[in-house]
DNA sequence: TTACCTGCAAAGAGTTTGCAGGTAG
DNA sequence: CTACCTGCAAACTCTTTGCAGGTAA
């Protein structure tokens, strides 16, 4: 995604209305070059700063889970203790550095392909996520 | 783990108190062929109906933590909405049935080896979690 | 104009904690 | 006897929800 009017563009065509929040968070998200992971009160917090709009808890709850229904957003699970999100949705793995409790994208190339020699009769595969947990090595 | 004096040596040796309520969770967890995947309020329930000890859910919680610090349980993964555990500590992965919300062990066999080829500075990798999402077929 | 959205506060779910009383060793 | 453990309730964190007022289209 690019500047404001893509934005607007982007969440009407979604059936989103562009309001100065979602427009907000949109900036925030996507007019990035690179991925973006985080959790909800991250986004909050840089929000916050970043942004003169107010906008709510409620509504950055609201506004991340429209765009994860929409497809913008992946949700990863690291944890029990707070949901991730990942503005990268395409098909890929993780590292977790549990020092900075930071994600970092694995993409297809840095995964071996990973085989599923077991069959569940009536069942089929929905997902296969890897999870890399990594820490300093000193 | 065996019969219930095996639970009782087990627990004094590893420093901790062999009570009633601790005897109970452990013979219903470990005294079993195959491995035992839970949830707090899953275990709970199972302890309301089988066990004649009164044990309140904060010993549950307790015992369960003490059970993982020990090496008596890993905690698995899932999604954020609550904690599961396993009573198989070995290295493995999982399907998870999404229809029954229900953990499914994977050996070391079922998965072909994984191979991560990034590699980050001053990082080691302490762990490889593979989750393998399953649902219906039809 | 009206359906949708926001902010607030309250409610919910799962988990943790403080403390008084109980019990293993 | 005493350190450790239990049960209870309150507290806490993250998330969801209800609703009145606001706003995009």
């Amino acid at each position: 995604m690019g500047n404001k009017d893509t934005f607007i563009e982007k969440l009407r065509s979604s059936g989103l209305r562009a309001t100065k929040q979602r427009l907000a968070i949109s900036n925030l998200l996507f007019n990035r070059k690179n991925t973006f992971h985080f959790t909800i009160d991250g986004l909050m917090n840089i929000l916050k700063k970043n942004t003169d709009a107010k906008i709510s808890l409620a509504t950055v709850y609201n506004t991340v889970h429209a765009f994860k229904k929409k497809g913008y957003l992946k949700e990863v699970t690291i944890n029990s203790d707070k949901s991730y999100f990942d503005t990268n949705v395409s098909n890929h793995h993780h590292f977790y550095d549990e020092d900075k409790n930071q994600l970092i994208d694995l993409n297809q190339l840095d995964v071996g392909p990973i085989k599923i020699k077991k069959n569940i009769p009536r069942k089929k595969i929905k997902s296969v996520e890897v999870l890399v947990k990594i820490a300093n090595s000193n």
